[in-house]
This record gives structure tokens, C-alpha cells and sequence, in this order.
RNA sequence: CGCGAGGUAGAGCAGUGGUAGCUCGUCGGGCUCAUAACCCGAAGGUCGCAGGUUCGAGUCCUGCCCUCGCUACCA
């Protein structure tokens, strides 16, 4: 602590802007961002805040296609919402940017030239499904088909979302443009690739020997995976018409790939920033004084810990991360957080429900951070955070502090002239607190840090309980005294300890005591008199209120998965009715009763069940994605319908002989088609 | 046998070789200044399972099981 560098460029992930915020993201990377840069500030640190709107990429131009917009408006509308809950929320980013300004369009270019010019990049061709229709390359979400595992019809190009299996576009079964809704075909394309294969002694040296002990153990192992497996080569172009151009000859038609362009998003936020205050961006990423931290959730890593820092390192005279510290995800009442299932507690909603209660949700989520592992939120843990700790222990003692102070001296702090061995150990357990709080933030325990100030209203509250000054007040006034002027520097010193966590509460604590602005972090482990003698304090107001059952039961209410039937026709059509065939090649298929002998779930995967199904003298193993909606004992001498002709495959190791008749009902679940009768004999065929 | 992280009281977590801890919840008691808040005490754990190393293992080694991620609208 003696010395620090001399700034620190701060980054909190770009949010994609396809979807508004939700507490996954506060809880992973905003919240300890922003925790973190104003314990900065306040200790009078010099700090860039940084962050922005990610606005390239697949997912944002598919989302416009299919809402009939264009991505502009999409990307407008969701920086706006997003932009405007931060705001609210309180994340005090120095500068809040996106990717699609022109600055950002510039940075990324000069990058990209200044990499092909050094002769970085390796050119290489490949064959990719093209879509004549619409002239343009199909990258993989663009392309949807018949899957060639679980024959899920609408698997997509990279993956099939029925079974789970990867997959390549190239290997769906009659596949289809979702733009066009042509069949595409194959056609040669070249693109522009990182190798990041010569790259792995620099990684190697970097991270796994320099970092081996300064770094979470989930960033470090990540990126030790990676590096053990053997970095390979990334295509760093795209064939999209949404996204920053490719600056050099031969890019006519093909974009940067988002993740080579959203990273560079903090350098032009930060150029976009410093230009605003009239100041020189290049010391915030050139200088080694300056200590670089990228706030990202786990599934960021191997961008922010490999092909980042390679595109930097690359470049040239940029500095490296200090620290990535990931965090893992948060669940939310036991399952995923989900987009498109609406299982998200969104920001801006909880602004609307929960107004004035930022706080609550910062202390709740940085309590229950997923620092070192996938953690969950339930409302039930909402609000017993809330009431038992922020209201009953913060709170309340504050309360009772202030009450009594405005009781016993109408609100002026009393004189120390009398202050007991007790009073004395308080004041000076006080001045250990910034400490705690110090070395906890700066190796990013931020759930640590919380706790310790929690901490210092539980001594608070336990100071008042054993000094009992609504008991003296009647015999040793003067000792009363000396206990209110200790217990209101306790409060004083929550109210500066707690701004980086509790902001909110932190400026109306100040303002009920009337501090002294001046007051700061540092002062609290030297100073003896934080709020003086004859200081007056403001009237007793409530820092936190009590949440009841029914606004908890409501949020609850909120999650489930609510019934649009007119949304749900119009997102799930029925499957699209296929082309007709003739009856020569339906005479082909081979249908035939089988019946199960024995069900197991395939390891290492969630959907796919391995069958041994008898067929009449016969018995074959067929592997089939039924695995979430049936357990495999209650499946043992269940009747089938197997179409037993179909080419042989090995999914997962295993060969599969054939497959299962399944149908789908309402709700998604999986129904065998079978034959009821039991008298239907295996091996017996179907016409 | 793909790789990484995690598996410690009802819940959430700390603890990396030396008598199992913290917060919340539960139960009992105290107090009454305070938002039925606060303070004290108690109950509650074969530290995922099985072996091994060691005088001694939650902690080191080996094998296995489970969860999450690397792979989706996600941080």
C-alpha cells in the first residue's frame, strides 16, 4: 500500500446490446467495477472508469432481421435503456461510449492496419455456406436445419439447442438461410486470422509463470486450459454487412469480428473520454504507471486473458491487464438466467418496482457475489438481507444513535472531555476499519469487504447494548456523553466507508450528519475526531426500509414464465411443414416396433440417452436427446417406433443404430411415438 | 477416460497440515434507545464418496460421483 501506480484504467465488459441489463450482469462485472473505482476515488487515486455499448456482431443483426428493423434502431434503443439504467443505478462510469461511434470505427481500423502492416495476421481460405438470394455469406447463426443427431429441425449452424451437440453449418441436414430462406450453398471465402498459436510463450510467460499467484484460480486455470491445449489460429473477419469495415485491400464486403472489435471499445471510450476533459488518452494504455483491471464474467476470459492482450501485445506499445478478475455467474431461484424464458430480474424493472433501493440490491449482490463460484439469487435472500441486515444492523443503529442524540442534546454531539476505557476502544477499533476494507477491495474480495463493514454497525449496535445510555442518562449523565459523541463517530465513519458499496446511503448518511465534505477515507485511520464536538446533525431519518412479504411474493409472481398465446404463436410457429416426398421414398424408410431393454444417460451430456432396443431377434443401440423429459428406469420395456434403416452415426463415441419416433407437444416435452398395444411385437414392421 | 472451477452446519460463505469458523435462519434468555429492531447463549457439520501419505488431513496424493462453465439468446 506504501506505493501504488499512478492511475488505473478500470474496464467493465461492454454490455451487448441486444437485451437491457439484468442482475447477472450487475452482480458479475458491474457492481465490483464500480465498488472498485470508487474506493479509488476515494482515496484520491486517479482513475478511468471505462466502459460502453457493444453494439457488432451476429446476435444484433439477427435480432433487427427478425423484428423487421434495422440494427440501428435495435442498437439505439437498447443503448438507451441500458444507458439510462446504469445511470440510475448508480455505476459512475467516467465514460459510458459504443462501438458504433466514429471514434470507436477508427481506433479499430488504425488497430487492424497497424497489425496487418507488421504482417500479423495470416490470410486463409475456406469453404462457407454462401446465400445466393441474398449475396452474402451465412455465418453460423444465420444458418438453421435439421439437426444430424436428435433430427431437432431447427438445430443452428454452430449448434443444435435440442441435444446440445456442436455442430458445423456444413453438416446440418437441408439447411436454410434464415435470411433468405434459400437452401445456400458452399463457396470460398477468405479471411484474416490471429495466430494465436505464436503467441503461447508470450501467454505462457505472462500469465502462467507471472501471475500463477496474483490471479483467481478459475481466470488462471481457464486460461492454462487453453494454453495447454494449444492456441490455434482465430478469424478475426466476418462475411456480415453489419459491423466496422475491413480497412485494407481485399476487405471489400467483410467486417471485423465483434470480438476483435469490442475490446478496442475501451481504448476509443477511453480516447472519446479524455479528449471530453482535455486530457492525453495515451497514458491510460501506454504507460507502465498505469495499472489496467478488466472487470468480465467468466465466459469472457480467454478474450480479455489471450486475444485481447495478444492484439495489444502485438500492436506494440501497449500495457497488459494487472488483473482480470472474473467473476462466475449468478442463478436466479435455482435455474439460469434466461433471456428468452423471461427468467431475468431486469435493471430497469427493479428501478421501477424498487424505487429509491438501489442500495438494497448493490449490498445484496455484492454479499452473494459469485466470486469463486456460480452463486444464487433468490428474492427470499433479497429480503432477508435487507431487513436483518441493512435495516436491523446498519440502519437501526444509526437510528437509534441519532434519536438519542437528538433526545439527550437536540441534535448537537456532545462534548469528549469524559470518555471511558470503553469509549476508548471504540474510537480506536474504528481506525482499523479502513484497513480491513483496504486490503480486502484491492485483491478484489469485494463480498469480503461488505461483510467488514457490516462489521462496524454490528460493533455499533453491540458498543450501545453494553454501554446502555438510556440507563445512565438517569444517574451518569456525563458519561452518556462520552458514549453518543463515540457512537456518532461510528456513524461518521460508515458513512465514508460505505460509499463505494452503498453510495446512495452514503450521501444521505453524510447529509443527515451534516459531515464535513472534507472528511475522507484516509482521515478515518488518523484523525481522532471525525464529526466534532457541538457539530449539529440533521433530524432522524431511515436509512433503509423493511420489505414485506407481498412485494417479494410479487417479484416471485413476476419470474414465472408468463402465458402469451399470441406471443408464443407468433415465436414458436409449428414446425414448418416440410416438402413433400414421394411414396418410393417413404417406401425406403424401415419402420419397425422395438421395445427397450435397457436406458442410461450418455456422460458429459444433458439431453442424450443411450437405448439398447430390442427388435425382434436383434437388439441395437440407439442414442436419442430424450434425456431431460424422461428418466431412463421409467423407460425400461416401454414399446417404440424405430426407423431402423437410417445411416449408423457416432454420437459422443457411441455408434447409433437407428433412431427414435418422438413428437412434441405444447410444452416442449418430448412424447415417444409407440404402439400402445402390447401385442405389437417387437421387430414386427410399420406401413 | 477432453479441459477448467466448485462440492465445508437448513441457506450463503471463510478456512491449504496441528483442538472445524463467520453471516443469515432456528431455539432459549436479556434489554427497551431503536424500523417487533438490538445484545448474550444454545442446538445444528462422519468438511461429496473411497483409498493413500503423515505422529496428525477440510487442507497433500490417487480414483470415483455431482454441479457449473468452456458451447446457446448470457457476465
Amino acid at each position: 500500500m506504501s506505493s501504488h501506480p499512478k492511475r488505473y484504467t478500470v474496464t467493465a465488459a461492454l454490455p451487448y446490446t441486444n437485451g437491457p441489463i439484468h442482475i447477472g450482469h450487475l452482480a458479475g462485472v458491474y457492481i465490483p467495477a464500480d465498488i472498485y473505482t470508487r474506493y479509488l476515488r476515494a482515496k484520491g487515486r486517479s482513475v478511468a472508469f471505462i466502459c460502453g455499448s457493444d453494439e457488432h456482431g451476429v446476435a444484433i443483426s439477427l435480432k433487427a432481421k427478425k423484428e423487421g428493423k434495422t440494427p440501428q434502431e435495435i442498437i439505439d434503443h437498447f443503448d438507451g435503456v441500458i444507458r439510462a439504467s446504469f445511470e440510475e443505478f448508480g455505476i459512475a462510469f467516467d465514460n459510458y461510449s459504443r462501438t458504433s461511434r466514429a471514434v470507436h470505427y477508427e481506433t479499430a481500423q488504425e488497430i487492424f492496419k497497424i497489425l496487418d502492416s507488421k504482417g500479423v495476421f495470416e490470410l486463409n481460405a475456406s469453404e462457407q455456406l454462401y446465400d445466393e438470394a441474398a449475396q452474402q455469406f451465412l455465418a453460423d447463426r444465420f444458418v438453421t436445419g435439421t439437426c444430424p443427431i436428435c433430427q431437432h429441425p431447427e438445430a443452428y449452424g454452430d449448434q443444435c439447442e435440442s441435444c446440445g451437440s456442436s455442430l458445423n453449418a456444413t453438416e446440418l441436414i437441408a439447411p436454410k438461410s434464415t435470411i433468405s430462406g434459400g437452401k445456400p450453398s458452399l463457396k470460398t471465402t477468405k479471411h484474416w486470422y490471429l495466430p494465436l498459436d505464436r503467441y503461447q510463450d508470450f501467454i505462457q510467460k505472462w500469465i502462467l509463470e507471472g501471475h500463477k499467484n496474483d490471479w483467481k484460480p478459475n481466470v488462471y486455470g481457464q486460461v492454462k486450459s487453453w494454453v495447454d491445449n494449444g492456441l490455434q489460429a482465430r478469424a478475426v473477419t466476418r462475411d456480415l454487412d453489419w459491423g466496422i469495415p475491413v480497412p485494407v485491400e481485399g476487405g471489400e464486403n467483410k467486417v471485423l469480428y465483434v470480438w476483435f472489435d469490442a475490446p478496442i471499445g475501451y481504448i476509443s471510450s477511453t480516447k472519446e473520454w479524455a479528449a471530453a476533459q482535455g486530457i492525453d488518452w495515451e497514458p491510460f494504455w501506454k504507460s507502465d504507471d498505469t495499472q489496467l483491471v478488466h472487470f468480465i464474467g467468466k465466459d469472457n476470459i480467454v478474450f480479455h486473458c489471450i486475444i485481447f492482450p495478444v492484439i495489444l501485445h502485438a500492436t506494440g506499445d501497449y500495457i497488459l491487464p494487472e488483473n482480470v478478475p472474473a467473476n462466475e455467474f449468478l442463478n436466479l431461484e435455482g435455474q439460469k438466467i434466461s433471456t428468452s424464458k423471461n427468467w431475468a430480474v431486469w435493471l430497469h424493472e427493479y428501478l421501477d418496482d424498487f424505487p429509491d433501493q438501489q442500495d438494497v440490491l448493490r449490498y445484496v449482490l455484492t454479499a452473494n457475489a459469485p466470486e469463486t463460484k456460480d452463486n444464487d439469487f433468490t428474492w427470499s435472500e433479497f429480503q432477508a438481507r435487507n431487513n436483518s441486515e441493512l435495516v436491523a444492523i446498519y440502519g437501526n443503529f444509526v437510528n437509534r444513535v441519532m434519536v438519542l442524540t437528538q433526545k439527550y442534546y437536540k441534535g448537537s454531539v456532545p462534548p469528549a472531555q469524559n470518555l471511558s476505557d470503553e469509549d476508548q476502544a471504540v474510537l480506536s477499533a474504528i481506525k482499523s476499519f479502513p484497513g480491513k476494507l483496504e486490503k480486502s477491495l484491492e485483491s478484489y474480495r469485494f463480498r469480503e469487504a461488505s461483510q467488514e463493514l457490516m462489521q462496524l454497525a454490528r460493533l455499533g449496535n453491540k458498543y450501545l447494548a453494553d454501554a446502555e445510555p438510556w440507563k445512565r442518562i438517569k444517574n451518569q449523565p456525563e458519561q452518556v456523553e462520552g458514549i453518543l459523541y463515540s457512537a456518532l463517530q461510528i456513524c461518521a465513519a460508515l458513512a465514508v466507508l460505505s460509499e463505494p458499496f452503498l453510495p446512495f446511503t452514503a450521501k444521505k448518511l453524510k447529509s443527515l450528519l451534516q459531515l464535513n465534505p472534507n472528511l475522507n477515507w484516509d482521515d478515518l485511520a488518523v484523525s481522532a475526531v471525525l464529526i466534532p464536538s457541538g457539530h449539529q446533525i440533521a433530524a432522524p431519518e431511515l436509512l433503509f426500509k423493511k420489505i414485506e412479504d407481498e412485494q417479494i411474493e410479487a417479484q416471485r409472481l413476476k419470474l414465472q414464465p408468463q402465458e402469451k398465446p399470441e406471443n408464443i404463436a407468433h415465436e414458436t410457429p409449428l414446425a414448418a411443414k416440410k416438402p413433400d416426398i414421394s411414396f418410393e421414398q417413404f417406401e425406403k424408410m424401415d419402420f419397425r416396433v422395438g421395445t427397450i431393454l435397457s436406458a442410461e444417460k450418455v456422460r458429459k451430456t444433458n439431453k442424450l440417452m443411450q437405448f439398447s432396443i430390442a427388435l425382434g431377434e436383434e437388439t441395437r443401440t440407439i442414442i436419442s436427446g430424450v434425456a431431460e423429459h424422461y428418466s431412463p428406469e421409467a423407460l425400461v420395456g416401454k414399446k417404440v417406433t424405430v426407423l431402423t434403416n437410417l445411416a449408423a452415426r457416432k454420437i459422443k463415441g457411441i455408434e447409433s443404430q437407428g433412431m427414435l419416433l418422438l413428437g412434441e407437444n405444447k410444452d416442449g416435452k418430448l412424447i415417444f411415438v409407440g404402439p400402445e398395444d402390447a401385442h405389437a411385437s417387437s421387430g414386427s414392421s410399420i406401413a
